[in-house]
DNA sequence: TCATTAAATGTCTCAACGACACTTTTAATA
DNA sequence: TATTAAAAGTGTCGTTGAGACATTTAATGA
């Protein structure tokens, strides 16, 4: 009889705040790895979780009481060398957020925090986690030069600049104003609000997400 | 305590024959529906396996005989509702390999068949199987617009035309030779042979892949 | 009033694909 | 041996959508 593994789930939760481009980390308080920082996730309990998805967004909720504007399957990843308890498998899934929505809740509990991509780089991070995180970045940064991914990352009313600048952000390398706006226009997810934003001089003007919207993807990628 | 929900994997395995787009399909033997066509796949066993990839190519192997040229995830699949016995999770490989590599194999048993997509769809198949195929192809033939994977479905060698017919029996569209042509060079992967075939009158080039070869992206989708 | 600055738009060029006519090759057949 | 048909392969043009860059518009403050 084979015993089924250990079976997690872990999110890569991805915001972006003033041009830095943050992941959502949780500290451990339970062994292995207890004190280090980790991706929030966690164990897939079929009593409870109707879908693998399901446990996702639920331990967001119980780790950082957030709830992401897009969650999407990464891969799982799985081996005997990523956690000493022996042969683990985790279904990890990335996820976007408006910084805003976030805040408060993450500050109110020390044990979780946006983490920018630098400060992980230097961190020593539980399990494979550093590793997940590279490939959750890769995915999203791919995604990102083919789809509009990146308003997840905004809040409810947003200029042209606020999505160039998560975009850069995101890929980090500058694009090209007027390629965004033909994309915005050809997408036919946006509409235009009856109001500007004073972001700089000339007033902006704001945008939201129509409400039944379709996420398109285009078929040529941004390039440079 | 939480117990792990049962945890297998499943391969969907295309090949390419006669500009028949197939996946190979095998019989169950034992409960929950024995009797009936099911994707080649099994259990997760952390004694024997060393990742869940490993899995996918064990049961392959075990199943029909047969190591495909390209193996993927696709997506894990999960919930109360895709097998009698509970929530069960599984993690869904998708593989392609040249029809000529795998037909012997599975002709000496009767318990694992190509099927083409039409007859797929006429069959009962086991748990939510039919559905996972769907989505396998919907990702090969996204794939198939942006990348060369459908070389994974040729021989050792093979011609320009070899190559088109299984890029239009995947989308189901025709493609210019010309634009395919293009990609060949472009793509660096290709080398030509000191060899033709004659397939038709005119004797055709044969292509094989390099030693080395990265597979490309390219940016832009064929479009029609 | 006018200079400044950022938003928004207009125009040019470039690269890659689709379309299609055209040339080349080779086996079958007259 | 010449002819022909069909598939392989090439040349060229038009389209599309990207980046680059100039221009216009609008708001602010000196």
């Amino acid at each position: 009889m084979i015993t089924s593994p250990l079976l997690t789930i872990d999110n890569v939760l991805f915001t972006v705040h003033d041009g830095i481009l943050k992941v959502l980390m949780v500290k451990r308080s339970i062994e292995p790895y207890s004190g280090l920082w980790s991706l929030p996730g966690g164990i897939v309990d079929p009593a409870t979780d109707t879908s693998t998805e399901d446990t996702a967004l639920r331990k967001l909720r119980e780790k950082a009481g957030v709830k992401p504007n897009y969650l999407e399957q990464l891969e799982v990843f799985s081996g005997h060398d990523r956690d000493p308890r022996g042969f683990t498998v985790t279904i990890v899934y990335y996820a976007l957020i408006g910084y805003q929505q976030a805040e408060v809740h993450i500050h109110t509990v020390d044990d979780a925090e946006w983490v920018s991509l630098p400060q992980i780089a230097q961190l020593n991070l539980a399990f494979d986690h550093k590793k997940i995180i590279n490939v959750a970045l890769e995915r999203l940064r791919q995604k990102t030069l083919y789809s509009m991914v990146p308003v997840f990352c905004l809040p409810s009313l947003f200029t042209i600049s606020d999505l160039k600048q998560v975009i850069e952000t995101i890929i980090e390398k500058p694009i090209q104003r007027k390629s965004l706006m033909r994309r915005v226009e050809a997408s036919g997810m946006f509409e235009e609000v009856d109001e500007k934003a004073a972001t700089g001089k000339r007033m902006a003007q704001l945008y939201k997400l129509k409400d039944n919207f379709n996420i398109v993807n285009f078929e040529r990628n941004l390039s440079f």
